[in-house]
RNA sequence: GCGCUCGUAGCUCAAUUGGAUAGAGCAACGGACUUCGGAUCCGUAGGUUGUAGGUUCGACUCCUGUCGGGCGCACCA
């Protein structure tokens, strides 16, 4: 719809313009300011060019009126303009805010450690980049997910540790001493527990087999965030294990080296990346040989960029912000193109329960767990409130929200109106098909602008996705529910003379809710 | 100390990326046809957008200073 608007006026203006939908619907439907930037250089007073530039528009059969108010150029769609778009996107259900996007983009998120359940801050980023997805293929895009296992360095050598220690003093009852560092969660014994069911007693008794539970750890701890993640409705296309990798190590580092941008120092192996922003120079590689984590993700990058993306997308938890600049850099010194990758970062999120911090789970290691959270709020609430707000503010809830089955659940207020129209349509005993053809004239003009509202989720998906900032679309859903919610109240439908006329109004704002919805990961409601 | 980031109604958050009178929900108060589902709707009150400057026709948005919160400053991942 919007692209229909600036092409009308692109072919008369000839020159870019901001277009932006007014505050306040009275004023019309689309509005351009372009009147206050041409005022130096034609040397007249806005309103007077603004009210030139209307004459221009006046034939337009898309606008039934254009006018110019306190320097603004308003435009109001006509009914005949808006029903065309209202019959086809009720006929076209499955092609209705779709687009034609074909970049191809690489969708990375989650990644945490397989070194224990998820948390609620990987929910964050989790469902986050579930939606962009969700969305970016609707859009058309050729988008691929992707979650990269650090199954390889301390962190997993730790939690075969842990593991060992734990069974040999909780199974063997052998006294033993913990080292400073280590997983410290009752899921540890858990394990331990299991890993003697399943590899025998003996695994606890030789220092030997740490790596084995490690390894074997490692797995069972990736089964248990995947079903995590399948607990809100997430799955991805591909798991990239850190330590397979490593055999191209020799290759990528070739590359970097042919980039002059390594050095030797102190035996150590370094990258030069406070060239490129970054606070200071890296080590890749360690002065016993080993390489550093950076290397690990050096490797990984190489890998994605000669995968032959448009584009790269990484979500990472904020306080991996600093590592964003090394990152970069590493990829400009392999040969790539660093521009093509973006860093979308999810901030904390801090929990609450009835006005007091939500309780840590022991058993997580005072960590409050994903699954907990889901378990008492539900999939659908937890993406509605990660969902509504920016990625990068830091974010406080209350879990008690989603509790009152009214119109402060936003959840609740959304699917309400769904129903709605849904029992409307069963009192009525049409369906779409039976009012599709109907004309919209003689509309008033709160009827016409709730199906132009309806009609806006095209644009707020792509606005969604091309600035990374899901939280246009709850928000829109919210906006028109309420839209909806008023109009219902103020207008009878049923055995009234407009009743057909709205109820193809009412349709329009049904599919775009559920489509709305179902990109962020949740079935709308027919019944309550 | 340095870097990044955030600061908007009492609370939780929006604000078309520089545009019109800064908007929602919660909490408070007052209302609505004996309803196509009142699980909804309407109204009142609440703001110097942390603060001081600057840029311009126009600033919550950009720049500088300052205060406050968060995060980072590994050869850990």
């Amino acid at each position: 719809m919007k692209k229909c608007v600036t092409n009308a006026l692109y072919d008369v203006l000839k020159k870019d313009f901001v277009l932006e939908k007014p505050k306040d619907l009275s004023f019309g439907h689309y509005a351009t300011p372009l009147a206050f930037s041409l005022a130096k250089e034609l040397r007249k007073s806005p309103q007077i060019i603004a009210q030139d530039l209307c004459q221009q528009f006046q034939k337009n059969p898309m606008f039934c009126e254009v006018s110019a108010i306190s320097g603004y150029i308003n435009f109001k769609l006509s009914e005949a303009f808006l029903d065309e778009r209202a019959t086809w996107a009720i006929a076209h259900e499955e092609l209705f805010a779709r687009a034609d996007y074909s970049e191809k983009i690489l969708l990375e998120f989650v990644s945490a450690n397989p070194t224990g359940p998820l948390h609620i801050g990987h929910a964050r980023g989790a469902i986050i980049g579930d939606a962009l997805y969700r969305i970016g293929k609707h859009l058309g895009y050729d988008i691929k997910t992707e979650y990269y296992v650090n199954d390889a360095g301390n962190q997993i050598y730790l939690l075969g540790l842990s593991l060992y220690l734990a069974g040999k003093e909780q199974i063997l009852h052998q006294s033993v001493q913990w080292p400073q560092e280590f997983y410290r969660g009752e899921y540890i014994i858990d394990l331990a527990h299991e890993a003697s069911n399943e590899l025998g007693l003996e695994i606890f008794n030789d220092e030997a087999n740490i790596e084995k539970l490690s390894n074997w750890g490692k797995d069972k701890m990736l089964q248990l965030i995947r079903s995590n993640l399948a607990g809100v409705g997430i799955e991805f296309d591909n798991f990239v294990s850190e330590k397979s990798l490593y055999d191209k190590w020799d290759s990528s580092f070739e590359k970097l080296q042919k980039s002059q941008k390594t050095y030797t120092q102190e035996g150590k192996t370094w990258i030069r990346s406070s060239d490129l922003g970054d606070e200071k120079d890296r080590v890749v590689i360690r002065d016993d040989g080993r390489p550093t984590y950076l290397a690990g993700d050096i490797i990984y990058h190489d890998d994605k960029f000669q995968r032959g993306f448009d584009r790269y997308i990484n979500i990472w938890g904020a306080d991996h912000h600093g590592y964003i600049a090394r990152v970069k850099a590493a990829i400009h010194f392999l040969g790539f193109d660093e521009s093509r990758l973006e860093v979308i970062l999810a901030q904390m999120v801090s929990l609450l329960k009835g006005g007091e911090p939500y309780k840590m789970s022991k058993r997580a290691g005072n960590f409050i767990l994903m699954s907990d959270v889901v378990a008492e709020v539900g999939s659908d609430a937890l993406r509605f409130v990660f969902l509504s707000k920016k990625s990068d503010t830091q974010l406080e809830f209350d879990v008690d929200m989603f509790a009152q089955e009214d119109s402060s659940n936003p959840i609740f207020y959304i699917n309400y109106a769904h129903a709605r129209i849904n029992q409307v349509f069963a009192k009525s005993g049409k369906d779409s098909n039976a009012i599709v053809g109907i004309k919209l004239e003689n509309l008033s003009e709160d009827a016409t602008n709730l199906l132009y509202s309806a009609l806006l989720l095209p644009e707020v998906l792509e606005e969604a996705f091309h600035q990374r900032q899901v939280q246009k679309l709850p928000e829109y859903l919210k906006n028109l529910a309420a839209a909806f919610h008023k109009f219902y109240n103020e207008n009878r439908v049923i055995g009234e003379k407009n009743e057909d006329k709205y109820l193809k109004i009412f349709a329009t704002v049904a599919l775009s809710l559920r489509v709305g919805l179902s990109l962020i990961g949740i079935k709308a409601k027919n019944k309550m």
